[in-house]
DNA sequence: CGCTCTATTGAGACTTGTCAATTATGGTGG
DNA sequence: CCACCATAATTGACAAGTCTCAATAGAGCG
C-alpha cells in the first residue's frame, strides 16, 4: 500500500487520477514522520516548507486566543492534507496537533511547486482539495453560528462518517472517532459540560453511540435529518476538474 | 483603470505580480455584469462555467438552512473573486448574493485552466487567493465558536478596515459597511436585536460609529484589543508563492 | 492498587433569543 | 417640497440555551 493511496480515493470521489500525476505525487513525497498525541505538528505563524499528508491518526487544527480560549476549525483523518494550504500561505494562522498517535508524509513545497510547473491537472486536484477544506469550513461556521447544539453535534458526526466512508476506512453506520469530549467541545465551541449532556440527549434518543474511540450510527439518515445535514458541502461529484 | 487593479493590489500584498501575469489575467476576462441590490449571483448547487471577480459593490456568500435559518459565512469587497472556488468545485455549496448593486468581471473556467496549464506562478496566487479565504473562515469559525457577541461583531469590523485598506478604498479609521443590522447578525449568527443592543454598547464606549453605510472607527488598536483582533490570518506579508 | 484523566451530575448565573411594540429613516409619488 | 410607505433600528419584558463552578463517579494505566 502506498502512502498516497486514501488521498487518490479521496480525490478519486472527485475527478479521475491518472497513473502518471499519482507517480508524480508519489516522486514528491520525501520521509514519513510519526507523531505522539498530543504532540505539535506545526506551530502558528512559523515559515513552512513542507506540507503534510496524514497516514494514520487523527489531526487537529487549533487557533488559540490570549486568555485560553482554543477552537479546533478541523479535523483531519489519513488521506486529507493536514496543511496544504502552507504551501501557499507559508506561515499558518493556526496550530496543528496530533490528537491521537499519526503519521505524516512530508511533501517539501519545492517539490509541490515542481507539480505547479509541470502538471497542471494534478495541480488543480491539489487546489481543490484546499477548497474542500474551505466548503468544510463554512459548514462549520453554520453549525456554529446558526445550528443548535445538538444539531451540531450531530451535523459533525454525520460529517465524519461519510469522510471515513471515503476513504473506505469507515461507512455510515460506524466509523473511528477518537476524541475526548473536552476536544468534541473546542470542535463545536461548546463546553465540556453540555456536550456531555447534548450526547446522552442523542444516545438516549437512540440516535448513536460512542464508546472507545467509535462511533455507531444505527440510522444515519434519521442522524442526519435531525441535524440538518446535507452531505452537498462534501462535493461528492465525479466529474473533469 | 483596469478591472482588475484592485485583486493586483491584494495580491500585491502578498507577492510580486509581474505585468505579463497581469496580462494573462487580464486577458481571460470577458464581459461586466452589473447585478442590483439583493439579486442572486449564483444559486447553490448550479453547475458553474465561470469565476467572478467584484470590482465594486458589497456581495455575500450565503448558507440556509431548510427553516429559513441563514448564515452568511463571507462578505466580499472590491478586488475579490467571491466564487474562484467554483472553478475547481463547478458547484458551490452556497448562494452568492448582491448586497448592494455591484459590478463582478467573469473569467470563463476554460481560461483560468489555461492558465493552469502556461502561467503556474500566477495559478499559485489564484490558488493562495482560495486559501487566503480559508483562512478567513476559520477566524469566522473561532469568532462564531469562542468569542462573545461584541467581540465577533468587533472583530469582523477589524477585519473589514483592514481589508479595505490592502486595497486602497480606506484605511483602519474608516470603510465602506453597507450592510443592515439583520445582514451583521446573518454574519455573526446572532439575531438582530442582540446585534442592536452590542452596536450601542460599542457605540457607547466610544469604539466605533457607524452611520450612513460607513464604519468610523477613532482607534483601531483599542477596538482589536477588545476584540481579540489578530491580523496574522490575513497573512499580509510579501514573500514568493 | 492507586493515580490521573475523563465523564457525569447538580444548582444557579448569565448571555443571548423571542416576541411584540414603537420610533426612526429613506425613498417615492403627488 | 411634502406626505406616505416600507424598511430598518430601537426598546422592553421575559424565556431559553448554554455556561460556570463544584463535586462525584468511572476508566485507563503504570
Amino acid at each position: 500500500m502506498s502512502e498516497i493511496d486514501l488521498l487518490v480515493r479521496k480525490l478519486a470521489a472527485r475527478d479521475v487520477v491518472p497513473e502518471d500525476e499519482q507517480q508524480a505525487l508519489r516522486a514528491a513525497a520525501t520521509e514519513t514522520v510519526p507523531y505522539a498525541a498530543g504532540e505539535e505538528v506545526v506551530r502558528e505563524g512559523e515559515r513552512q516548507t513542507v506540507s503534510r499528508l496524514l497516514v494514520s491518526g487523527l489531526i487537529a487544527r487549533v487557533k488559540l486566543l490570549d486568555d485560553g480560549r482554543r477552537q479546533i476549525t478541523e479535523l483531519h483523518i489519513p488521506g486529507d492534507f493536514v496543511d496544504l494550504h502552507s504551501f501557499l500561505l507559508k506561515r499558518l494562522d493556526h496550530d496543528v496537533i496530533a490528537v491521537t498517535p499519526a503519521r505524516l508524509v512530508s511533501y517539501p513545497h519545492e517539490g509541490l511547486r515542481k507539480i505547479t510547473e509541470q502538471w497542471p491537472h494534478l495541480t488543480r486536484l491539489l487546489w481543490l482539495s484546499t477548497t474542500l477544506d474551505g466548503a468544510g469550513h463554512r459548514e462549520w461556521i453554520v453549525s456554529a453560528g446558526r445550528r443548535t447544539a445538538a444539531e451540531h453535534v450531530g451535523h459533525l458526526f454525520c460529517e465524519f462518517l461519510l469522510r471515513y466512508e471515503v476513504v473506505g476506512l469507515g461507512d455510515r453506520r460506524r466509523c473511528p472517532l477518537p476524541l475526548t469530549q473536552q476536544q468534541l467541545a473546542d470542535a463545536c465551541g461548546l463546553t465540556p459540560v453540555h456536550v456531555n449532556r447534548v450526547l446522552q440527549e442523542l444516545r438516549h434518543e437512540g440516535l448513536l453511540e460512542w464508546r472507545a474511540g467509535e462511533l455507531t450510527v444505527p440510522d444515519f439518515d434519521r442522524l442526519a435529518q435531525v441535524s440538518r445535514f446535507d452531505p452537498a458541502f462534501l462535493n461528492l461529484i465525479r466529474e473533469p476538474r
